[in-house]
RNA sequence: CGGAGCGUGGCGCAGUCUGGUAGCGCACUUCGCUGGGGGUGAAGGGGUCGGAGGUUCGAAUCCUCUCGCUCCGACCA
């Protein structure tokens, strides 16, 4: 993409409202718009990120043999009732009267849906295991929307569903999403933490949150310092296998936000504890029969007896991620992407545009690095070195190759790591190896 | 929902107290010089001052109502 032809509107100073990093950088670096409070559009650069993250977690969703599917966004009240939760939510969820005065709903989560939707298709224990998930627009009327897409009211959001016969089964499906978080995340280059939750409105007797670190996150966190040493499972990982043993060496060290701290253990952990601040981007809970038995849900097992379906839910903040990793990963400059989400993974800058070997090299570069695979953000713009500079290291582009006169007398561009700022000179022939070779 | 504050050009702000021809920086347009970290000169374009009503000869400025946004707190992926 030539910089010239994109739609990427950057601008030089932070809106006042954007008080952290990432909702400045993202407002600045052209990622979104706010449409009203809490509510956002997505620009052309930001969709990009959304979509590598989606990408991400569906891969990894798919290969735990979760199935994806699409629920609506607007839901009818009539099975929130059934559940009790229509009262329970109070004024977070959006109420909608349609035309035949039907009560309707924005979706703020899918657990009646789902289990509407499954115990009028699924009869007997034989169907089951069953995990599904869908990546759709939620909304939560938040009282106080904050941090841009952090805290917005719209989100976007990973929500996997499993239905078991038993409790053993519901533990099977709990770890292998406990297992999925960890890889998720750490493909998106953060180090999240699960820590012990509360399981608030959604129900339950066993649930994780998985937090970020970041200065500027929500939750007070405490934790062992070791659990930062534990490792995630690598790509070899059978998620058919026995993964209580992952599961038990992840919970093993102290780790919880403020809500579950235990002040005696703190006590006890001395120089191990490790307190910082978190921000939550995914959530699991196991919650049994709640919403199974408030619904009818069940199966017949192999006696012929009804059985209520052993439930749980996993969630994943997809948009909120996009600020949780420019929270983990940015500089004063701007943003840093990690090169598996990052919008593109080149940026070249063409420092001369009124130098016609300058123009020449760098279209040819464009053009190779493009058939290469790679994803290329051009700069072709007639502005001046440091303007183009500043706008890359604010946009975050992994990699960097800077084309200009000085180095083309020797036949040689820089690449440029946004990471490690290292600089490299390196000859024209050699610019794809460089960039492919890692 | 409690408390506080702010709405003036795309962004950041001054002007409001004390009513009298709407300003500044950045961004934008054209031209020139410049060209390896947001350079520079000249010439331009763009705002019924959030909205409605009122007071006044005259309102960005005073009064009333209203809408929006932000911050602190309580709550949430």
């Amino acid at each position: 993409m030539r910089l010239t032809d994109y739609f990427i509107p950057t601008l030089r100073e932070s809106p006042k409202e954007a008080q952290i990093p990432s909702h400045s950088f993202m407002l600045r670096a052209g990622l979104i718009k706010q449409s009203s409070a809490g509510i956002y559009s997505w620009l052309p650069l930001g969709l990009k990120v959304l979509k590598n993250i989606e990408e991400i977690v569906r891969l990894e969703m798919n290969r735990t043999g979760s199935q994806e599917i699409l629920m609506p966004t607007i839901q009818p009240a009539e099975i929130w009732r059934e559940s009790g939760r229509y009262e329970d939510y109070g004024k977070e969820m959006l109420r909608i009267v349609d035309r035949h005065d039907r009560e309707m709903l924005y979706g703020p989560t899918n657990e009646e849906m789902i289990t509407d939707l499954f115990r009028s298709t699924i009869r007997s224990y034989r169907d089951l295991p069953k995990n599904l998930y869908h990546q759709q627009w939620k909304f939560r009327d938040e009282v106080r929307p904050r941090f841009g897409v952090m805290r917005g009211k719209e989100f976007l959001m990973k929500d996997a569903y499993s239905f078991d016969l038993d409790r053993e089964g519901a533990i099977r499906s709990y770890n292998q999403m406990f297992v999925a978080y960890l890889r998720i995340f750490n493909q998106m280059g953060l180090k999240a933490i699960p820590m012990k939750a509360e399981t608030g409105p959604i129900g339950g007797d066993l649930s994780h949150e998985f937090l970020v670190l970041a200065d500027t996150g929500e939750s007070e966190v405490f934790y062992h310092k070791d659990i930062l040493n534990f490792k995630v499972p690598n790509d070899e990982i059978d998620y058919s296998s026995e993964l209580q043993t992952i599961v038990d060496e992840w919970t093993s060290l102290y780790a919880a936000t403020s809500e579950k701290a235990d002040q005696n253990v703190h006590t006890e952990l001395n120089d191990s504890l490790m307190s910082a601040r978190g921000i939550e981007v995914g959530h699991i809970f196991y919650f049994g029969t709640k919403y199974s038995k408030a619904m009818s849900a069940s199966v017949a097992d192999s006696n012929g007896n009804l059985r209520y379906l052993e439930m749980g839910s996993y969630g994943i903040g997809v948009s909120r991620l996009v600020g949780a990793i420019i929270e983990a990963s940015h500089d004063d400059k701007g943003i840093i992407w990690p090169e598996s989400i990052a919008p593109f993974k080149v940026g070249i800058i063409n420092l001369r545009k009124d130098d016609g070997l300058c123009v020449k090299e760098s279209d040819l570069l464009y053009s190779a690095i493009g058939d290469a695979g790679l994803s290329v953000l051009y700069d072709d713009r007639d502005e001046s070195g440091g303007a183009k500079f500043a706008n890359m290291d604010l946009i975050g582009l992994p990699w960097q190759v800077i084309v200009g006169p000085r180095g083309l007398k020797e036949g040689q561009v820089e690449i440029k790591n946004r990471a490690t700022n290292q600089k490299q000179s390196v000859p024209l022939g050699e610019v794809l190896n460089v960039l492919s070779g890692r």
